[in-house]
DNA sequence: TAGAGTGTTTACAATATTCTAAATATACTA
DNA sequence: TAGTATATTTAGAATATTGTAAACACTCTA
């Protein structure tokens, strides 16, 4: 067993751990996948809470995770009834996909606010209203058109990102 | 006091709070600025903790960090000593920001990893090494290879993003 | 300089998250 | 079908995060 090489390897799954939530991954997901990135073979359930020295129920969970999010894939293996799992190796697909789910999810979240509000505002128009309430539902509507500026802006930088493969070709 | 526009202000803030994750924003942050963002007029802090019903001690936290963040500004008002803030309308500006900081930031985590772990498999092939500890250097720095790819595609897109003032003609 | 008004810090409490260990479920083999 | 190997679920423990209330510090004014 080389000293330097099982730092190198316990350097990079540590690292990656950590820098996990930034695909919104959690800690252990970050492990399992740098430990897969890492292995020439895949690797069982069992050879992984070995290594990582964390529960199974927890690696259940995580890798299952990993699985959905597709940066990692079940492998079956002749001989075997254990589930083996192998690393997703196109780092920039996995980044890309998480990067645009995550946008959309948030997405549809500012459009039922945005909408939510215009009802309300518009309702409230209806009704009679004094002064005060007129010049609130105007400053109320200027908000919302920035709002919605910004977020068609988005839309369209998601859709570029989504469609094109412009990116791709710098790879 | 108009009922409907009572909801749209209190959907809208509830809502900004829930979404603030997104921003690396906590959820109270999120409120503060919607808050402000809705406001006509600077709003101090107590304004704030009454309206939120919140503690003094999280506004003063929060509203802290997102003046930092520059998403909100201090006013200073005549005739009164307290603090007044109000928020930064210029929502892409914001997004925009706390997008290329927080990239930037993991940009130099990865970085780290990378050099780290280069630095470790180098020294293990100065070593004697068995064929086994070969193969794996030999596969770690495929490994690295592509990471360093992925890297620098990354660092070549944010280059772009803090530079260009294309996005903002869209608006 | 005392005291009122304001903002910040701190120690603790509430909450949310995530892990573990054990129980349970599932599927394969003899 | 019994028994074994494996994976998943669950209840509760550990940990981390975030908020609160109260003490503290600062600053202005009378």
């Amino acid at each position: 067993m080389n000293k330097n090489l099982d730092q190198a390897y316990h350097n990079f799954i540590e690292g990656i751990g950590h820098l996990s939530a930034t695909l919104e991954f959690s800690k252990v997901m970050g492990q399992l996948y740098a430990l897969l990135y890492l292995s020439e073979k895949p690797l069982s359930l069992d050879d992984m809470v070995k290594r990582l020295a964390i529960s199974k129920g927890s690696a259940s969970i995580n890798i299952r995770e990993l699985e959905e999010k597709g940066a990692v894939k079940r492998i079956w293996m002749k001989g075997s009834r254990k589930n083996f799992y192998e690393a997703e190796p196109d780092l920039w697909k996995i980044i890309r996909n998480r990067i645009i789910l995550s946008a959309r999810w948030r997405m549809a979240e500012v459009e039922d606010i945005i909408k939510k509000t215009e009802e309300l505002t518009r309702n409230a128009q209806k009704n009679p209203n004094s002064n005060e309430d007129k010049r609130k539902i105007k400053f109320y509507n200027e908000r919302l058109k920035q709002i919605k500026k910004v977020y068609k802006l988005g839309e369209r930088i998601l859709t570029i990102a989504t469609k094109s493969k412009i990116i791709e070709k710098f790879l």
